[in-house]
RNA sequence: GCCCGAGUGGCGAAAUGGUAGACGCGCUGGACUCAAAAUCCUGUGUCCUUAAAAGACGUGCCGGUUCGAGUCCGGCCUCGGGCACCA
């Protein structure tokens, strides 16, 4: 019998589906282990080799975790809500939910040839109504919390309004939008509808007036991570900046506790640095500053990381959207402000971007007064001064930032040196070093001293305070689209109220079509009856990644219909043990993710703070793409090696037509009509192809389906060679070249088995060398695989076999262990292979054979011993003795005085196999 | 501009501070074959020389620590990724 993958590799799929192989339950008496991929969005192009890098990784890790004994929860999904299917839908007419379903089957079927241990009696869609119930469930419980600073924990909002109805806000610490200041009487005066209006200044998920990210080419407000350079990450429409009312969720509630806890992750630095800056942390000062506006007095608080240079304050700069642009406008300024403004709102994001070297700015009329000097100082508006971070209005120092640098330049106000010996004639000086001077009691200190100095004047003189600013907004929940999750909100006297649980989930209406109204209204606002109770719906839905939220928790306990999740499931699976996925959610779901588990375990529902233990970036495959080179004019197409020496125009062609570089010329003209009659300039008999490494796209026809690699050799030698590319973490580019020496691999094992027809394995003792063999392979792969570095476990069993088959031995006590080591990276064969030997049952609940180092000794060799580099003398030891060994040898000899010759040994170095140096003084 | 990460044969890549290039691809020559495919064997960093052996040089560049550096430290160069008027 030959290595018939084919046959194998249907044969055990079927097995495992009739089986339930996979299926898991809680079992108190095995320790648990969660592995998870980050689930497909199912886009119409269907999977390409990239996709499953990841999903093979994961799979790899948890069947060599159930080997190892582990109760293995490794589950599979959609995410299942989003743009593309809608779009399709508007221009087609068809329910985005049948887009997707057809979808849906495709990767399920693309992702069956595989052969993934997951188990899909957990499985399901975030389209769902079953699932998205929970989606709006937790909506509603942020709808119904506060976030209270002072216990770092989410509380219920009546325990709010019980404090309000006691004290007002008198004592209160909490998360909010705008800082609010009043009396229990005054709250118990206010009308039901003033004060929900208040409730939802403090509500986690809330409804707010906010300048957004508007992209007119999708109808839609998107969240900062989904816009890229100005343009929409999908579909790449401009985005510009709008002001509307819309749901939000109170993320920065939470930026200090999402920076904290990256510490106690197993994430990779490079990823925690990325949210740490996302997040942004920056302590500084807010500082107090009077302004005078044709002789009213307003108080301006500015945010700056830099008080110390406050004695270099020559300006004062608001951001225009600042609500105190009107009041701190002059009468005769007011035109030319109000001109300035107007210019700048009409900007679109991206026009900012691109003009951000271009400064620009109008001057209020006011002066601000300098609370440490005295002095007064222009106050300027400009659109290089953000709204949406710190108080939307700083202090200048020109000469120490060159932002202000540059303004000061521009419009030629003073620039003031308060550093000693710094030359401000050309730029700025930005660093933090060097000493103080013309600056009072700062003068003399370094930059380092005079930071905490003068924060501690401005503090004690009551000036100001200090103050920690993140960066991190909180997420615009509400998208302008219909294929999403609909917000279980209901709209009384204009006051939004929460639908009661019992009548979740609330699905989505049919609507005649998928575009928004005539007059800019969501596409709810078309259905006929989006009422509740008579009451109006609300008319947007939520974002994309309202979905993909808390969706880990859901696999604990897919089919709950009373709870998220139950408390004994979670009580068990709690949390991730280890998420593959890729690096393009750094900012977004993993932020949002994080987030959402913080709010749940503040309400008790979860029992982890944190969602992901250890999370690892699988790199992006790119494409291979494979060119020809038509010489211009003609339809000649010439040889790469030989192109230089036409006048050639490069053309992509399929790489379905390429192996190994060369072009199937018959193919090729079967491929397009224009090609039906090429002619080709060969070299050595050969069309060679040119190639570079892009995107895999099907524009570039580099696309590589899996189906294609499992029909032609197998989905194990897909899985092996997958893994062998190199290493997981790393980009790189599908490249067929080396395929067929993992397949040679996999036949090649099987062959240990197999000779032509018969089954040749025998019961002899195995020897010492095949003891060797073996253990060399069991050691070597329970460390890699621990570390994820299976391009080399797959070179540790080539190696292995390469020896077993330089030696002929086909020996059950050899054989047997390594069908179970091969089985998380190659499952068919070893399942194939297991039943071969004799075993009923599948191989996934075998053990992972144990290691004997002593088995991996080889016999003795000649070491060269050396003093300081110097050789002096040899030594017979084992060939492969462990460094302990060697060293307590040569011990041994120093004490008989024969070799040190008096001097003190400080540390033997052995070079296994060859050489042993002893250090000495 | 700021913050990460990476630079090793013709290629993908290995190497707890200890024989650099394992393993695979490609290529060389050979066996089997009428032939091809498949399979197996041989060689394969560079240079010099050779009948053979043996040398010398080699991990982006310059320096340092060390008996010993691809690996650690300092300074550059190049490439990839992320952030970017965040005061």
């Amino acid at each position: 019998m030959e290595y018939n993958f084919r046959e194998i590799e249907k044969k055990w799929q079927a097995y495992w589906a009739a089986n339930h192989t996979f299926k898991v339950e809680e079992d108190a008496s095995k320790p648990k282990y969660y592995v998870l991929d980050m689930f497909p969005y199912p886009s119409g192009a269907g999977l390409h080799v990239g996709h499953p890098l990841g999903y093979i990784a994961s799979d790899i890790y948890s069947r060599y975790k159930r080997l190892c004994g582990f109760n293995v929860l490794h589950p599979m999904g959609y995410d299942a809500f989003g743009l593309p299917a809608e779009q399709y839908a508007i221009q087609t007419g068809q329910h985005p939910e049948k887009t997707t379903n057809d979808n849906i089957a495709r990767y399920r079927s693309q992702l069956d040839r595989i052969g993934f241990s997951y188990d899909w009696s957990r499985s399901f869609r975030t389209c769902d109504p079953d699932y998205f119930k929970w989606t709006q469930w937790a909506f509603l419980q942020m709808f119904c919390s506060y976030y209270d600073n002072k216990k770092a924990s989410a509380r219920p909002i009546e325990e709010l309004v019980a404090a309000f109805e006691a004290s007002g806000t008198e004592g209160l610490d909490v998360a909010c939008g705008e800082q609010m200041s009043f009396t229990a009487s005054r709250w118990k005066a206010l009308t039901p509808k003033e004060q929900s209006e208040i409730l939802m200044n403090y509500r986690i998920a809330y409804q707010g007036e906010t300048a957004v990210n508007w992209c007119p080419g999708l109808g839609t407000v998107l969240a900062n991570d989904e816009v890229k350079d100005g343009l929409s990450v999908r579909g790449g429409f401009p985005v510009v900046q709008k002001k509307m009312k819309q749901w939000q969720l109170r993320v920065s509630a939470y930026a200090a506790r999402l920076l904290e806890s990256l510490e106690s992750l197993d994430w990779t630095d490079s990823l925690k640095e990325m949210q740490r800056n996302w997040i942004g942390r920056s302590t500084g000062t807010e500082v107090v500053f009077k302004v005078e506006t044709a002789g009213k007095t307003t108080d301006v608080t500015i945010f700056t990381t830099r008080v110390d240079t406050i004695f270099g304050v020559t300006f004062m700069v608001l951001a225009p959207e600042s609500e105190l642009v009107q009041a701190l406008t002059t009468p005769e300024r007011k035109a030319e402000v109000d001109e300035y403004i107007a210019a700048v709102s009409r900007k679109t994001e991206r026009e900012r971007i691109a003009e951000t070297k271009t400064v620009s700015g109008v001057f209020s009329g006011s002066y601000g007064i300098n609370p440490l000097t005295g002095e007064k100082v222009p106050v300027w508006i400009s659109e290089y001064v953000l709204a949406g971070y710190g108080t939307g209005a700083i202090m200048a120092v020109p000469a120490h930032d060159s932002r202000d640098y540059a303004f000061a330049r521009k419009f030629n106000l003073p620039i003031v040196p308060i550093i000693e010996g710094c030359d401000v004639s050309e730029s700025s000086f930005d660093a933090k070093e060097g000493r103080m001077c013309n600056s009072a009691f700062l003068d003399g200190l370094t930059v380092a001293e005079a930071i905490p100095a003068a924060m501690d004047y401005v503090e004690a003189k009551g000036l100001g305070h200090r103050k920690t600013n993140y960066r991190l907004r909180d997420a615009i929940f509400s998208r302008q689209r219909y294929w999403g999750e609909p917000f279980p909100v209901y709209f009384e006297d204009g006051v939004a109220k929460p639908l009661p649980l019992e009548d979740l989930p609330l699905t989505l209406p049919s609507i005649d079509e998928y575009k928004p109204t005539e007059d800019g209204r969501p596409p709810l606002a078309r259905a006929k009856d989006w009422t509740w109770n008579g009451y109006p719906l609300e008319t947007s839905t939520m974002p994309g990644f309202a979905g993909s939220s808390a969706y880990y928790l859901r696999y604990m306990d897919p089919h709950n219909d009373s709870a998220l999740v139950s408390r004994e499931a979670d009580g068990y699976w709690r949390n991730v043990d280890l998420y593959i996925g890729g690096t393009e959610h750094a900012t977004g779901h993993l932020i949002y993710s994080r987030f959402w588990n913080k709010f749940l375990f503040d309400l008790g529902y979860v029992c982890e703070d944190e969602p992901f233990r250890k999370l690892i970036n699988q790199g992006m495959i790119q494409g291979r793409s494979s060119f020809v080179y038509r010489v211009v004019g003609t339809n000649k197409y010439v040889s790469c090696g030989l192109k230089d020496s036409y006048k050639t125009q490069e053309i992509h062609v399929d790489i379905s037509l390429v192996h190994n570089d060369r072009l199937d010329l018959e193919g090729f003209k079967a491929w397009r009509p224009d090609f039906a009659d090429a002619e080709f300039i060969l070299e050595n008999g050969e069309y060679i192809c040119g190639w570079a490494v892009e995107k895999m796209s099907k524009s570039m026809y580099n696309v590589v389906n899996p189906d294609d690699i499992c029909e032609r050799y197998g989905a194990d030698t897909l899985r092996l060679y997958e893994m062998f590319l190199g290493p997981l973490e790393q980009s790189k580019p599908w490249d067929t070249k080396g395929i067929d020496g993992v397949h040679r691999f996999l036949r090649k094992f099987w062959r240990l088995f197999w000779d032509g027809d018969d089954f040749i394995v025998s019961d002899e003792a195995p020897s010492a060398e095949d003891l060797k063999t073996l253990h060399k392979l069991i050691g070597k792969e329970r460390g890699d695989i621990e570390a994820f570095s299976f391009n080399t476990t797959v070179s540790a069993f080539m190696i292995a076999v390469n020896d077993l088959t330089d030696r002929k031995v086909s020996k059950r006590a050899v054989l047997e262990p390594m069908v179970i080591l091969l089985s998380p990276f190659a499952p068919h064969i070893a399942e194939e292979l297991w039943h071969a030997l004799g075993h009923t049952g599948s191989v996934t609940f075998a053990s992972f054979p144990e290691y004997h180092e002593e088995f991996t000794v080889e016999n003795n060799c000649t070491y060269a011993v050396s003093f300081n580099g110097k050789m002096r003398f040899t030594v017979d030891l084992p060939k492969t003795c462990s460094r302990e060994q060697v060293q307590e040898h040569v011990l041994a000899m120093e004490q008989s005085g024969r070799y040190l010759e008096g001097k003190t040994p400080l540390k033997v170095i052995v070079v296994p196999g060859k050489i042993v140096n002893i250090v000495v003084k």
